[in-house]
DNA sequence: GTCTATATCAAGATAGAC
DNA sequence: GTCTATCTTGATATAGAC
């Protein structure tokens, strides 16, 4: 019996393994195609297998973008986490507001460094089936409420402007993550990384119009 | 030789009108629905005609994409030009910063009535395709020099921050016109038109923070 | 369990009748 | 000039060998 449950265990990891780099290649390749461009044959590929084999793991493409968003709602609650974790251990020095700009910029750096699948616009027969992802909406309510805290506390505070709606603030850090200025600054290649996510935070923040 | 060409003018008119609702058709579906999810034949349908008659008059889905871009932006175009004309008549009393402000609830007003197609997304291959078409690109980049002025303006005197390069100015104009937040606080149903252009201007130019 | 080869289908594009 | 019927292609998904 040792030997049946240990080979069962090896062979889950591998699976395991298989089944990241899968993700992984997902990942990469909505962020920089989206989902409509992105063909299954190129998941395969970039992952090392066999479409086939890759349909033992997956059975649908759009299960792979729902795995791939899963993770990256991971990513972000991990980091929300180590966000709150730091803030506790900082005794109150580090307030809702710098933390909502960390997540924003943390999101944005992601984006830039090609790791941020892109939102399911609107009307996408992706965005119906995410809806019925339970996993996917799980996260998807976790993070907001996590957000949504921290907005509260600064509107509270007088840090973000009281008269614009919570839902309102929520939506555009989300959008923030998948700004399409972000990527057309970084294509005009004429500017850092560090340049663009200062300038768009501040724009963000801050409005254009001068203060 | 009088008839001849009178029936071949009316025979361009006709034409013309269909080539006017077949773009009125894309132009709703861009708006809605996006390139890729748009197919030819619901295109056809909309317009009243068969997908065959329809490629008489363009020859491929991303000529369709082209003509119906073009004429948004030259839907743009001409609201500028009233901006402009208006501030003529107005003799200085209205600044380069309202009007960017006007342009931009225009275009938010448009996606909000389903009329302003949703940008190319970087990489899609309708993008490469535009960057080929001469109207197009000529109209864009009109476009891009009429705002460029008013923007370069209002740094100068100090209303729009002149920390921010103008670049990303302009960018962020752009993307407010097809801005997913819009159409989520759309979606939640609980908003009027109004709110959520007042709202979303106050995000853009006074940020999220309270000032 | 993985791969090669194939089925299936949706959608862009066209042929040919009228 | 318009339409019906068809071609063609590319991509999702699967069958079956090993």
């Amino acid at each position: 019996m040792e030997p049946m449950t240990a080979r069962a265990s090896i062979r889950q990891q591998l699976q395991r393994v298989r089944e990241e780099a899968i993700v992984v290649a997902v990942n990469r390749l909505l962020a920089t195609k989206g989902y409509d461009a992105m063909t299954v044959d190129e998941v395969a590929a970039e992952a090392g297998m066999a479409k086939a084999s890759l349909y033992k793991l997956f059975t649908s493409k759009e299960e792979l973008a729902g795995a791939a968003m899963v993770a990256a709602l991971e990513r972000a609650l991990d980091f929300v986490d180590g966000l709150r974790a730091e803030a506790a251990r900082s005794d109150g020095a580090i307030d809702s507001l710098s933390q909502l700009k960390a997540v924003t910029r943390w999101a944005m750096l992601s984006q830039l460094e090609g790791e941020m699948p892109a939102l399911p616009s609107q009307n996408s027969s992706l965005s119906a089936s995410l809806q019925a992802n339970d996993a996917y909406m799980d996260k998807l309510i976790a993070l907001s409420n996590k957000l949504g805290i921290w907005i509260a506390d600064a509107q509270a505070r007088g840090k973000l402007n009281p008269a614009l709606p919570a839902e309102l603030l929520l939506y555009t850090l989300f959008a923030r993550a998948c700004d399409p200025v972000v990527g057309m600054l970084k294509a005009s290649g004429q500017y850092t990384n560090k340049q663009i996510l200062d300038w768009v935070e501040s724009a963000t923040f801050n409005g254009l119009a001068a203060r």
